[in-house]
DNA sequence: CTTTTTTAGGAAACCGCTTCCCTATTGATT
DNA sequence: AATCAATAGGGAAGCGGTTTCCTAAAAAAG
C-alpha cells in the first residue's frame, strides 16, 4: 500500500500538496491537481484511515452497543428492525456501523465503557439494559456521546423510546371494549423500563373503567415464543382462565396462540390474543395478530439522528418519544356468552 | 481523555515505560508496573486505537461486507443467521464487526473495495454478489485478506457456501420420488451462483430417471415473499399445471403457497411446495415447509473462522462446502390421481 | 574482586496524514 | 510603475501511541 509521501514524490509535489486534493481543498491549480489525481488513480492509493483520523479526530464510525449475546438480538425481529432504521441512517451520513454485543450479559457493560472511552467510534447507540444506570456512572469524563435506545438512566443522556405506557393503555382499552373481563397478561423478568411502562399503562386502563389486575393472571416469560408459550398454558391452566390475554411482545403472543391451540382452544373464538411489537410474522399467522406497533425502523432511524445532531456539539438534542398505534387484525373479539 | 504522556508523567516515568505496562512486556519492576497500573485505573486511561494501530497495524475489526442494501439485508432470514454465525466467531476472538452495506446496489462495490484497500479493518467476509469478478480485479495491490461467502470468482480467495447443487438435487430427488411429474420451479434474477448450482442439482436429478425441465414451468423471482407469489400465480394459471413446485428460497416458497391458498388450492392436497433455506418460519406455517436445510449459522461461523486463519500468514486455508441436509416436514405428499 | 550478563528505564525516531505557517509568484488596484 | 491581495506550494510540527537503540544499575559468573 503506497503512502501519501510516495504519491507526492510521484506527483513531484510536497505531502501537503496531495493532502489538499485528498480534502478538496483549494490553492491547488487545475494542473497539478490532475496530475496528482491520476497519480492517485495510477497507484489505487486509499489514504489510511487511522492516520487521517489520528489528526483529525472523527472515525466515520457509528456504535451500536448492543449488550445481550448475539443469539438475543437475531432472535428479536424487533430489533432487527431497529438495526435497519440505524443502519439506513448511517448510511446517509456515510458512517459505518461498529456491531459490539456481548458474549455474556454480564461483560456487556465493560465492553461498551471501552468502546465509549476509547476513540473507534464517534458516538453510538447504547440498546437499554437493566444495569445501565451503573453503567453510566462508569463512564468517566468524557465519552463519545451515545444516545440511549430505551429510557434513559439519567437526564443527561437522551432516550429514544416508544410511547409502551400509551401502546399497552389503548391495547388493554380495546379488549376492555370488547367486553373483556378476566384479561391475563403474560409480562417478563427482568423488566427493563419499557415493560414498567407497559405494565403501568394496562393498570391504568383497567382502573379507568374500575377494574383491577388479578396477580394470579399475571405471568412472567423472558421474549422468547417459547416462555409465551409456557405462559400460555399456566393462564389457560387456571381454574378460571381468561378470556383474553395480553403478552407484552409479539413472540410471546404467538407462543401464547400456540398454547391455546394445543389445548384444542380456537382463536379468537374460545380465547383473545393481543401483543405488542407488531413483528412482520404477525400478520402471517392464522389468525392474524391484533397488536401494538411499534415502529421500530423508526426508532432506530430517530436514535441515530439524535445521535449525528449530538455530534455537532451547537446542537441540542432531546429525547424523543415515537408514537404506537392500535393495530386491530383477527385475534380478538368479544369474549364468548359462558 | 488522557494521553499515555499525561499517565506517564503521573506516575513518573517514561512513555515507553507505560507502553510497557500496557502490552504486558518485561523490563519493568514489579514497584513500577503496580504504580502505572494504578494511575490508569485512576484516570480511567483507554489507549488510543487509532493511534496504537498506525504502530501496530491491527484494528482488531471484521468487515462485513453485504453488496445490498440494507432492506435486502434485513428482509433474509437466511442472510441473518449467517450474520449472527460471524456475530458469534468475530466475539470469539475479540473482534469487532464492521457492517457495510450498500446504499444503492450500483455503488456497492466500490464501497467494498475502499475498505478492502484501506486500513481500516483486518480483514473482511464478503458476501458473494454479481459483479464479483470484476470487483475482485479492482482491489489491486495488497488488499486486507478476505474471504467470500458464496462461490468464488478467482481461485485465490477462499469461498464458503452450501451445497446447493446437492440439496436441490435431493429435494428433486424427493420430489420424484413423491410420484411427481410436473414440477414447476421459481428461480430468480439476477441470478447468484448458488441458484445456477441448484438448477444444476434439480436437473440433473430429472435427467437422472429419464425426465426434463420444461421451461415453461420456470418462473423468476427476486427471493421475496411477493416475488414468489406473482410466480406462484403464473405457474398455477398454466392450462396444465404443476402438481408440484419447487422455490429455490424459502420466502419465495411461501409465496406459492399463499398463492396456492388465495385460488383456493390446498397445501399439499392439490400442491407440493418445497423450499430452499430453512428459516425459522417455515415451521411456523400451516402446513410446515419441506425444505432443504441450508445451516446459516455454521456457514457464517465457517467463513469466519476461515478469514482469522488467515490473518495468520503462516496458514493456509481451503475453501468449504457444507452439507446440506433435506427437511421433510408437511408441505409435499404424493399428486391426487387426476 | 573484576568481568559479563541481565534488568530497568529513557530518548528519539517512526507510523501516515493533517494543519499551521511561511515564501514566492501572479493578478488586480491605484 | 508601485502596492496589495490572492493563489500555489512547501516545511515542519503535531496527533498518540510503539519500537529501536542506548545507558546505568544490579545480578550472576569467573
Amino acid at each position: 500500500m503506497p503512502t501519501i509521501d510516495e504519491i507526492a514524490k510521484l506527483a513531484r509535489v510536497s505531502p501537503t500538496t496531495v493532502s489538499k486534493v485528498l480534502n478538496n481543498r483549494p490553492y491547488v491549480s487545475q494542473a497539478t491537481r490532475r496530475r496528482i489525481e491520476h497519480v492517485i488513480a495510477e497507484t489505487g492509493f486509499v489514504p489510511s484511515q487511522w492516520a487521517r483520523l489520528l489528526s483529525q479526530r472523527r472515525s466515520y464510525i457509528l456504535g451500536l452497543l448492543i449488550p445481550y449475546t448475539s443469539d438475543q438480538l437475531f432472535a428479536d425481529p424487533h430489533l432487527l428492525e431497529v438495526m435497519r432504521g440505524i443502519e439506513a441512517a448511517a448510511n446517509r451520513y456515510e458512517y459505518n456501523l461498529l456491531l459490539s454485543t456481548a458474549r455474556a450479559p454480564v461483560e456487556a457493560a465493560s465492553a461498551c465503557t471501552r468502546l465509549l472511552r476509547s476513540d473507534v467510534i464517534d458516538g453510538a447507540v447504547v440498546v437499554e439494559t437493566q444495569d445501565l444506570r451503573a453503567f453510566a456512572e462508569t463512564l468517566g469524563d468524557r465519552p463519545a456521546p451515545w444516545v440511549v435506545l430505551g429510557y434513559a438512566p439519567a437526564g443527561d443522556v437522551p432516550a429514544i423510546h416508544a410511547d409502551d405506557y400509551g401502546g399497552a393503555r389503548d391495547a388493554m382499552h380495546y379488549l376492555i371494549n370488547q367486553g373483556h373481563r378476566r384479561i391475563g397478561v403474560v409480562s417478563s423478568t427482568p423488566r427493563p423500563f419499557a415493560l414498567d411502562e407497559r405494565m403501568r399503562g394496562l393498570q391504568d386502563a383497567l382502573q379507568a373503567v374500575g377494574l383491577a389486575l388479578d396477580p394470579r393472571l399475571v405471568v412472567l416469560g423472558d421474549f422468547s415464543t417459547v416462555s409465551g408459550e409456557h405462559a400460555g398454558h399456566t393462564l389457560l391452566a387456571h381454574p378460571n382462565p381468561p378470556t383474553a390475554i395480553f403478552a407484552l411482545n409479539d413472540r410471546m403472543a404467538i407462543g401464547v396462540v400456540r398454547a391455546a391451540t394445543a389445548r384444542g382452544m380456537r382463536v379468537p373464538e374460545q380465547l383473545s390474543v393481543i401483543g405488542f411489537d407488531d413483528i412482520a410474522l404477525a400478520t402471517l399467522l392464522t389468525p392474524q395478530l391484533t397488536t401494538v406497533r411499534q415502529p421500530g425502523y423508526l426508532l432506530g432511524e430517530t436514535a441515530a439522528e439524535t445521535l449525528f445532531a449530538l455530534l455537532d456539539p451547537q446542537l441540542t438534542t432531546p429525547s424523543a418519544i415515537i408514537p404506537t398505534e392500535l393495530i386491530i387484525r383477527g385475534s380478538v373479539q368479544p369474549p364468548e356468552r359462558g
